[in-house]
DNA sequence: TTGCTCCTCACGTCACGTGAGGTGGC
DNA sequence: TTGCTCCTCACGTCACGTGAGGTGGC
């Protein structure tokens, strides 16, 4: 098991108190501290300052950055890409080159994630489907299973999600023998 | 660059012809060769046999796997769920025992699924709607960029989307300096 | 003073990437 | 025979995970 986060509970003071630490950004953002220390090792996340201990003090703008980074790891970029998008307002001179960069940037990401979910939503729905399907198998008591499940009149069917296909054909149950 | 495919083209005999080559599995899943090879060596995938050169042939059926693998990959589960998800039939004694343990393993990662697209939908919609703000930065020629952005009409807005106060912000241009 | 939180190394891991050097097969 | 495809090591990489051992701070 991983460090342990505590749970959360209290209100800050105004000035200092609404600094972060590294276990608030960490929990805030669901995740590790690991990973809160590694961003800022990479220079993704920065600190206002550190205590005297050593203790790292994030703005709670940086939870903000940190959550975008997140949900941007999620959806499958590196942190070099990650990077680049985080950097194209410091990299352009001037306001208009910057928007343009960004919105480019943005563009490419945003078709790449349209692909991405319209994969995962036929995976979702591939699922379910075989899901419904093998309700008819809850009761099975034939002697075909494992092995001659193909046969049967359920895996027939046309239109079988690939996931039962995969799930339930004889490849499903292979000998594992030496022979 | 990694080792090259080719591009497909080409009609298959009838039963040798019919299997695959470890290239063809690479190309009609998008994956590399070192994938195929790779999940091979962790037991995912089983050639049906190898030429006397030591090349695997696949059935077609384990292109239907090997996509399925590929899909639940994208959608973020690792290598040994994939491997449990792949294994119940094999697993359970009876038919009845197998349905139920599949269905409820279908259904947490569907649940998980749902949750990733929901993430992945608003991350689209945030990055979309900062596209769309951004425009208002095409022809800007304003003397407060990079460094005071935060007090422009623009943004000012309320709701302003998470990236473009993530972007646009005075973060957005760190100094850098060594000062 | 007790506990819980945070710290720094530093090695481990997962899922491949990337050559090097060699052979297969139409 | 030429080229393109595939092969096996084997080390590298990315994004952290996981202790070990120690200190901070209310």
């Amino acid at each position: 098991v991983a460090e342990q986060l505590p749970d959360d509970g209290r209100a800050e003071s105004v000035e200092e108190g609404a600094l972060l630490t590294t276990g608030e950004m960490a929990r805030r953002s669901s995740n590790t501290l690991r990973t809160v220390r590694f961003y800022e090792e990479e220079g993704i996340l920065h600190p206002v300052r550190r205590t005297e201990g050593g203790h790292r003090l994030f703005d709670p703008r940086e939870l903000e950055r940190l959550t975008l980074v997140t949900d941007m790891r999620s959806a499958g970029l590196s942190l070099d890409e990650i990077k680049h998008v985080l950097d194209v307002k410091q990299r352009s001179g001037s306001a208009s080159g910057a928007a343009r960069e960004a919105t480019a940037i943005l563009n490419r990401r945003i078709e790449a994630l349209r692909d991405k979910l319209a994969v995962l939503t036929r995976l979702q729905e591939d699922l379910t489907e075989t899901t419904n399907v093998m309700t008819a198998c809850l009761d099975c008591t034939d002697s075909a299973f494992p092995h001659r499940c193909e046969s049967c009149r359920v895996m027939v069917q046309p239109s079988l999600p690939r996931s039962m296909r995969v799930l339930w054909s004889a490849q499903g149950c292979r000998s594992g023998g030496t022979g």
